[in-house]
RNA sequence: CGAGGUGUGGCUCAGUUUGGUAGAGCGCUGCGUUCGGGACGCAGAGGCCGCAAGUUCAAGUCUUGUCACCUCGACCA
């Protein structure tokens, strides 16, 4: 029996001992992902689904209350249509899939599959856009793309992967920084309070951006490894792809004008950060707020006479101020703790006759394991607090993680020590030329991942060319 | 796209060196006993050994081709 309990335990692999095959396994013996017959594509389950669903929900209610409204596009981009922005052509036609027949007929343009919608929203915006009275234009559409992708991994980097894409259109360049900035602070707020992964905002360089944008903007999280992962980007397009498309409106002074754009987007890849933020190698552990099962009722001795009645009712009340589920299966009961261990519930409630007999229960936190014992006569008061002190807990826990592999270099031998001895984040100057950022991916392995809003100073010059430096920025390696 | 590796019941793999009737553990189904840290007994179901050619009396095993997946690099949310 020891023996057995050890193997199923070892099922995970140890993130000590292999971090990306203990991510492959959460996913797997989670139940989050299935690999398809189509490559690089996932199937995603009903319990990874639902917690992409808590997300959408979340996400859309604080779009729509910074006056946004659900669009869709189509899925295909004609090819003459994708390519009217250099830039962003570049940037994109690597990766895209092309639709080139209709039936056994051969399209007469070719079709690609969107790996991004700007051009079609632009297209929209050229048609419905005449006057500044038309302004702003605060669209979203939550759908997926296609991007043609040679390695892939479950969320991380998959060829269809979903997300939303919000595109807008306003007035001024100063709106539009603003709204760049808005949204960007909604991914990082979204992020802290309802998944407890504290994020570092900031622009990325030229290098890193986004193809066609005039400024990217990123919240950056870092995993449990130390690895970074971009969790969520915000552009500035200035009135470049308004021209290419020949968007204006007629502004206040009645003169056609280019209006300014932005877009910005967050997709399936933060299941990956929730994962690799909060996963132990019991398996997932997942934030309160997009936890498709909070609390997980186990029976105790279920066949006793009252138990499974007894559970049921709670349940039923539990319902009432949480997500809560019953498993009244004839799996034992260490089975059942092993499993919703494995699937990251936030907070067992276990229930068995000698509880029943004390009007109690046992509740067991995830990310601790800690125990308390609770009246029957305030679950509804105890379990919302218990589930805000392990949202807390885990916030905790992520933070001491960032800052303990953070570091900070002012030299470049410094920075290359660092970069070959510890994983994480490092904090340099950078004199803002693109030579010194690739000298630092050939030579430390490393590439930008941004220019903090909240910039320190730590020193007056580039360590990489040794000339004048005013910005901080953080290197790191990511996913 | 480069370098390596792997394809055998649902899953993890043994069997390939030396060709000779397809195996194990887990999971699954049924019945019974269990349940406060992955329980147990009994009885079952399930495989043209990735695919295609070839060698052979005989191929999971040898040859050639092909496809897929994994790991590491290069490229990207």
């Amino acid at each position: 029996m020891a023996e057995n309990n050890k193997k199923m335990v070892e099922a995970i692999t140890s993130m000590d001992e292999d971090f990306a095959k203990w991510y492959t396994d959460v996913v797997k013996k989670a139940d989050l992902v299935d690999y398809s017959c189509v490559r690089g594509c996932m199937v995603i389950r009903p319990y990874g689904y639902a917690i992409w669903e808590n997300v959408q929900h979340i996400l859309d209610q604080r779009f729509k209350e910074t006056g946004h409204e659900n669009v869709y596009m189509p899925l295909f981009i004609p090819e003459s249509l994708l390519q009217k922005e250099k830039d962003h052509v570049e940037g994109f036609a690597p990766e895209v899939a092309w639709v080139t027949h209709g039936g056994s007929e051969k399209l007469t343009e070719r079709l690609c599959v969107r790996p991004t919608s700007e051009t079609l929203f632009c297209e929209h915006y050229a048609k419905v856009i005449t006057s500044y009275r038309d302004l702003p234009k605060l669209y979203n559409q939550w759908c997926s793309v296609v991007r043609w992708e040679k390695t892939t991994r479950p969320f991380l980097r998959t060829c269809e992967f979903l997300w939303q894409e919000g595109h807008t259109m306003h007035e001024t360049a100063q709106e539009a920084t603003e709204e760049t900035e808005r949204m960007l602070n909604v991914y990082a707020d979204f992020c802290e309070q309802a998944l407890a992964i504290p994020v570092t905002k900031g622009r990325k360089t030229k290098k890193e951006q986004f193809a066609g944008a005039e400024a990217t903007y990123t919240i950056e999280a870092m995993m449990h490894d130390g690895k970074a992962l971009q969790s969520g980007t915000s552009h500035y397009f200035g009135d470049g792809f308004a021209k290419a498309f020949d968007i204006t409106f007629t502004n206040r002074e009645n003169k056609p004008q280019y209006p300014h754009q932005t877009s910005w987007g967050l997709s399936t890849r933060i299941i990956g950060a929730i994962i690799m933020t909060h996963g132990d190698n019991d398996g997932l552990v997942l934030p309160p707020a997009v936890a498709p099962i909070q609390v997980i009722v186990l029976p105790i001795a279920q066949h006793k006479p009252g138990v499974l009645d007894k559970a049921a009712e709670i349940t039923e009340r539990l319902k009432k101020v949480c997500r809560a589920k019953m498993d009244g299966s004839d799996q034992s009961a260490g089975w059942k703790f092993a499993e919703y261990e494995m699937k990251g519930v936030p907070l067992r409630l276990e229930i068995g006759p000698r509880d029943i007999e004390a009007n109690q229960c046992v509740l067991v936190r995830r990310d601790n394991r800690e125990k308390t014992v609770v009246s029957l006569d305030e679950l509804e008061t105890r379990i919302p607090e218990l589930l805000q002190t392990v949202h807390d807990g885990l916030y905790q826990k992520a933070l001491k993680n960032l800052q303990a592999r953070t570091w900070s270099a002012s030299s470049f031998e410094e920075l290359k020590t660092l970069a070959a001895e510890k994983s994480g984040f490092y904090k340099t100057m950078w004199c803002g030329d693109e030579a010194c950022e690739l000298r630092v991916k050939e030579e430390a392995g490393l590439t930008s991942r941004c220019m903090p809003f909240e910039q320190e100073h730590i020193g007056d010059v580039c360590p990489i060319c040794g000339k004048p430096a005013k910005t901080m920025i953080i290197w790191g390696r990511a996913y």
